[in-house]
DNA sequence: GCCAACGTTGGC
DNA sequence: GCCAACGTTGGC
């Protein structure tokens, strides 16, 4: 299967992109969404290139390049009581929730501002851009995750 | 902190 | 299966 592309959600409180520099790899779990755990478990592979981003941020957008190191596997997190990822209808034999593991790439110097992403031409179709678009886990293409990290390297540039 | 937009739940 | 109520997301 060819390569795919992906934009991936985090508040920078409960986990950077700096944090995944430090980390160099680390689990995804907590995605509670039926769709966004559907991308995860069905169509994420080894290698799979991940747009990281920064949400509820100061400024929100991506900042940073992240790449799928272990496909899906259950979220065990939703098996253990009082935990806040907890969920009673995920069970061992018959889990709900699954997360995959995402290695580093590359930090951004300075977050794409998801105001420059709507401003940028080719990026009009990016789910992210849309009004009201709330799912953390998203497909991208290759023409947008180049676009975009284009922008982030021009930035590389401008702060030296 | 506000609040619009959304996904999910549950009554019927 | 509809849809109102609710909780959450996330930009601002």
């Amino acid at each position: 299967m060819a390569k795919r592309y992906w934009l991936m959600k985090c508040e920078p409180s409960a986990y950077s992109i700096g944090d995944l520099a430090r980390d160099r790899d680390t689990s995804w779990e907590g995605v509670r969404n039926f769709q966004a755990r559907n991308f995860m478990r069905d169509d994420m592979r080894v290698g799979d290139a991940v747009l990281f981003y920064a949400s509820n941020a100061d400024p929100s957008g991506v900042s940073g390049l992240a790449t799928v190191s272990k496909t899906a596997y259950p979220d065990h997190f939703a098996w253990k009581k009082r935990h806040k990822y907890f969920d009673a209808r995920s069970t061992k034999d018959n889990p709900v929730w699954f997360m995959v593991d995402l290695g580093f790439v590359e930090q951004f110097p300075a977050t794409v501002p998801l105001a420059t992403l709507k401003a940028t031409s080719g990026l009009e179709d990016m789910k992210v851009v849309q009004k009201g678009s709330r799912l953390s886990v998203q497909p991208a293409t290759k023409k947008e995750y180049d676009i975009v990290v284009r922008l982030g390297r021009k930035t590389n540039k401008a702060v030296g």
